[in-house]
DNA sequence: ATGATATATTAGAATTGTCGTAAATGCATG
DNA sequence: CATGCATTTACGACAATTCTAATATATCAT
């Protein structure tokens, strides 16, 4: 029954799973960006962003609007933002918690 | 800089990026569960459950508390049910969405 | 210490994800 | 229609995941 929602749900994580699809969605946050301009931003191949964008694409992650000969990216939603803020969140506080370990170990 | 950040951030969406280990963090919504009750709730093997188990500790997604000779497991933070959630909603949305799709390409 | 139960770890095979190079497509302009 | 620019696709090499089956560890009771 459940079982394919949980798969779906598998998918979207695999989307967000990989560091540079997260660093083009974090770009993306600030507006829309051509491949182009994505490319300039981050430093990656054209080849590699291209495909990484595929994956948002098919996943839903981002939408897109072609105007002439570019093809502008944005995300489709914006609870995948927020999403991604409270795993941030998560993170931060085990970085912090991770710090107060070591200072803890270490006696300070 | 940010890099590792991004790095770490794609750690944890890869932890959650699979069907068996979301059912898993559903299950301990609810509350703890040992090793046992998780395998008998979801009828995955022990050896494979334990794996998962051990990505989801080593992620920090779930703390663990042993009583004798049964381990329990929860979540460790709030947020990371609140991220799945805003995520399953993206899902629903755009399930929701399909099913449009559908009715408006067979004109209903 | 031995046995019984609960959990964890390991090894190996099959599948899947990632990235680079190269080739291909789409669109605009001359 | 040929050229140039933006983007995508194809394909091969390599790394990472996932599963099963077997083995190992930990705890408790006897």
């Amino acid at each position: 029954m459940k079982k394919e929602i949980f798969e779906l749900h598998a998918e979207v994580c695999k989307t967000l799973a990989n560091p540079k699809r997260l660093e083009i969605l974090y770009a993306l946050k600030g507006g829309e960006l051509s491949v182009g301009e994505i490319v300039e931003k981050l430093g990656i191949t054209k080849a590699n962003v291209s495909q990484h964008l595929a994956l948002l694409r098919q996943a839903r992650v981002v939408s897109t609007r072609r105007d002439g000969v570019n093809i502008f990216y944005r995300i489709s939603n914006p609870k995948i933002v927020q999403a991604c803020g409270l795993m941030r969140d998560v993170l931060m506080e085990q970085l912090a918690e991770g710090s107060k370990f070591v200072k803890k170990a270490k006696g300070i």
